[in-house]
DNA sequence: TTGTACGCGTTATCAA
DNA sequence: TTGATAACGCGTACAA
């Protein structure tokens, strides 16, 4: 029934022995002021239904929107491995800070593309500038890097959480973040520190790693325990953690990667009759919503993404404004945000903006 | 330094003194096969920089893929006031479902396009086909169907969680959710169910509290009471439920519109010293990752979230591919999760399958 | 109803 | 080394 090729005006107009300004007329439901017969309004609204013809947009925009009015494509990009919120949440911003006084002169719209990390190379028109006039580039790993290093995208692009030789990038400071929460257990009174993260990594998620080991080895002696889990969510947390404790695993206190692998431990860790924070001090990492209000409130880090993403898009728009030609490297800060659940040892509420 | 209006090439020419095809040359980095002098390469290079030249996408597009491998615009349209998740859960399901044998050979591109609630109308390209092929359009209120259902979207579009009229559409059966809700307090022997919702309301959740209202009250007797939260996370559900309980009110059972309005009431609760499920039984809705892992555990409703968009960009697809020709309502089915917080009364684990 | 110019950028050809 | 010119991609608008 229907055709895979795209199908032109032009074929149509071929196929039917009618004009392609008639094609047109119908299409855009012009007829009636334009005089078409009714029959010839039905042959051709059916052929274009059989036929399976879609406009071409590009056409139809070039043709439509004269150059003082037509948008710019700011083109989003991140790999399926990404935390799924990050597209929203780049999205909203670019809309939001688009909307402000100082970039409300830029007309833009945005696209959407996603990779499978280490394949950014296979997406089309990064290289040749067909797609976007600007870029937002989020979640590529080391063969990513590797492909970019190598090839140059001649527009404005930021990336995201990663740093890239010779382009903008706003990142932050996650190997202090590890170091920090490492401190902040230590000074809790935790001698057996576990570390409990996603196998799956990203370069902010390794640095955040390696600062905690770093810092947990030098504080209490040993190497600190690192429990993987197989993603993100609270259910993995959970079976991370109990799997640990099921086997004997030792724990005073628990540094994870994100808040939801907290909130799951949680669960884990008080079927065993242990009590946070007496038995075990935890800190998470994001500040998600849900932490201030779950038993007890869960320490953590600032949510660095919002900051982050907001950051990102105003450099980009400074680079399509010309406001910055160079590339440029922001780090978004992390601060700690301790609640009920280190609440033991030397840390107390007076210590709260470390 | 930059110009508003979009630069073309050929005022770059006038303004340089310098053929369009050099400068086309020059920008698309063919200056060495050409044999372009590096003193043109870099008047030209500072020059496009200097006056904020952006090429045009859609000429570009046009001159660069023939029309076989010219991929089709599907855009996704939601307002600033949706939940934020969605454009991310979207935008990964199609392109997931995308790459499915039944539906890779088409060749699409992603747009978003955000409004404010009530302003479809203002997004350009809406009617005239100039900006997309295809649209999944979510959380529209009525002013927005008003305007739909007096002008035509000639392209195919489903509605995601909102029924219009001569639209295709994906919603889940909101009505019956909240009167299920009813059902259930009333079953784990609650005489004041109290129902908690955030004063942004779209169609379904309109629908989930007025099927809670009429069985509440044909069941209890009287009205629920309704607490209306300033939005949707923890701390909205936390401060209605805290000024609520502060100000002497009577619960005995609470429905919320969102398992996060759930989480951040329990805290209030837990503070005034009152016990889920023994004082309170609580139910939520839509199966939040976080849950199942809450002390205690919270019973809520399947998350019909995904389902419903996979639905959606499937339907999507279908009308593209012409398989689909008429307006289709495809309804997604929500279940009840029953977990610790309504365990009380004549609801037992052997129920759990209502 | 139709013919045709047009929107913008790319590319090829030939000339300068 | 650069320029002028034209064709091209697809759909639209306007005159005829």
């Amino acid at each position: 029934m229907t055709k895979n090729k795209q199908v032109t005006i032009r074929q149509l107009s071929k196929e039917l022995g009618v004009s392609i300004s008639t094609i047109s007329s119908v299409l855009n439901n012009r007829h009636e002021e334009r005089r078409i017969s009714p029959d010839t309004v039905k042959r051709v609204k059916e052929a274009a239904r059989e036929i399976g013809y879609l406009p071409n947009i590009s056409a139809r925009m070039l043709r439509s929107y004269s150059s003082s009015k037509y948008p710019i494509t700011i083109a989003v990009l991140t790999s399926f491995q990404a935390p799924l919120p990050l597209i929203s949440s780049v999205i909203t911003t670019l809309q939001k800070v688009g909307n402000e006084d100082e970039y409300k002169d830029i007309n833009f719209n945005v696209t959407v593309d996603m990779f499978e990390a280490g394949e950014l190379k296979k997406l089309p028109g990064l290289l040749d500038g067909t797609r976007f006039n600007a870029a937002l580039i989020a979640n590529t790993i080391p063969t990513d890097d590797e492909f970019l290093s190598e090839n140059v995208i001649s527009s404005p692009v930021v990336f995201i959480g990663r740093d890239i030789p010779h382009y903008s990038s706003v990142k932050t400071v996650a190997h202090m973040t590890g170091r920090q929460a490492a401190d902040i257990l230590y000074s809790s009174g935790s001698k057996d520190p576990v570390i409990l993260y996603s196998k799956i990594l990203t370069q902010t998620t390794i640095a955040r790693i390696e600062g905690f080991r770093e810092d947990a080895e030098r504080l209490s002696g040993n190497k600190p325990i690192e429990l993987v889990a197989e993603g993100f969510t609270e259910k993995h947390g959970y079976e991370a953690m109990k799997n640990f404790l099921d086997s004997g695993g030792k724990i005073d206190g628990l540094y994870t990667i994100t808040d939801s692998l907290a909130v799951g431990s949680y669960l884990a860790v008080k079927k065993k009759g242990l009590k946070i924070p007496e038995d075990i001090t935890v800190i998470g990492t994001g500040d998600s919503s849900v932490s201030p209000y779950i038993d007890p409130p869960l320490s953590t880090f600032t949510r660095s993404q919002h900051n982050l993403h907001e950051e990102a898009v105003r450099l980009l728009f400074k680079q399509i404004k010309g406001t910055i030609t160079m590339p440029t490297q922001v780090v978004v800060p992390v601060m700690p945000v301790l609640r009920e659940s280190t609440r033991r040892g030397s840390i107390t509420n007076f210590e709260m903006g470390i």
